[in-house]
DNA sequence: ACCTATTTATAACC
DNA sequence: TGGTTATAAATAGGT
């Protein structure tokens, strides 16, 4: 298309080559924007001179990354190296793990299992039933030691109790000798007593 | 450029835009090849169109990868860093997101429970407790179903049985009318009669 | 997929 | 490079 037509094929004025060439690439460069506007396309385009200048069209809805990915998927050629390859690989393992972890786990909940063979059925029911004993029988573990441990509470609660009477006692006598008469069940808490002292046992704390 | 003039925007109506898209990506591939030739250029061009598919091309000279490479070298732009990070930035996340579904999955399981709070394990005791339901009602339903196909089974070698005795019968009385004597029930199959009868309903193999 | 009127790109020239 | 113009090429709309 020009004032004549012309042979594709090298040309050999090396001027002559270098205005082809930044025409055209103008208008490759213009095509490309045109076809990725008109028809909602996904062009990455990089044309380098024989200068050796770079230059580069992608269109505005992708970046060039996205698009050989893509190419990556499409074409099997893969363009990065083996890093990348090998991340790229462990993704997929993983997220395949994990989607057969996400259906073991419905089919634990009962839930997608219309489709399940009663030989898996029972399988399922069996892991419940296990896990449900197991569940059961920690929690009434959980319950005899919680269990236990008011016990022992009451038991330190009552020596405390003893202990601090005794010194009440034998303070109110001192006092009392020295003709100091305040009586020694003066003292009413709010509380009763046994909830405001100290567990003499450590382990209390423990995560139970 | 041609019949009519058109506004470089999307094109509405989805066939013209397929055409248009058609037409224009043979025209921009064309050009491609034709500038790497007349002006030995390096290009590479990838396109996608909505529907998916890709075409590329790439000059004879080079590959895509060593076009990558010197887009690298000039623009500095890095193209793997990022995707890079990305991917491990995935990696990561599905990582995790496999860690807690595992720990779910064995705290179902009954495995360990050991560090868990009461509240955790009445949780687990109820998902527990609906999951055995669900599987339990789902395997009673196939029970249902396979004793009523069985019943069903059972109907159809009746027939077919009543209906081979009444022809061997028959046959038999020809037979001696003929003056050939064999008795019916000389046949005996290993198996008893009814297992070897093809059931009449048809939605027997069904998936149960 | 083919046709063709028209638009667009560009070869040659300055 | 940038502009002009005659002409080749691409293509929009229709079939």
């Amino acid at each position: 298309m020009g004032r004549g037509k012309i042979e594709i094929k090298r040309i050999e004025n090396t001027s002559n080559r270098q205005v082809t060439y930044s025409k055209r690439r103008n208008g490759i460069l213009k095509k490309a924007k045109e076809i990725t506007v008109l028809c909602d396309a996904q062009v990455s385009l990089v044309v380098f001179g024989s200068s050796g200048k770079m230059h580069e069209f992608c269109s505005p809805s992708t970046t060039l990354v996205d698009i050989l990915e893509k190419y990556h998927k499409q074409s099997g050629k893969r363009l990065w190296d083996a890093k990348h390859e090998n991340l790229s690989n462990e993704l997929d393992r993983i997220k395949k793990e994990n989607d057969s972890l996400q259906i073991e786990l419905r089919h634990l909940k009962g839930e997608d299992i219309t489709s399940l063979q009663p030989r898996d059925l029972m399988a399922i029911e069996n892991a419940l039933e296990t896990g449900l004993e197991s569940v059961r029988y920690k929690q009434s573990e959980i319950h005899r030691m919680m269990k236990k441990n008011g016990k022992m509470l009451e038991e330190d609660n009552k020596q405390l109790n003893l202990i601090l009477h005794q010194q009440e006692m034998e303070k109110g006598s001192r006092e009392f000798e020295n003709g100091y008469h305040r009586q020694v069940n003066d003292y009413q808490p709010q509380m009763p007593f046994t909830f405001r002292v100290q567990p003499i046992q450590p382990n209390l704390h423990e995560r139970i």
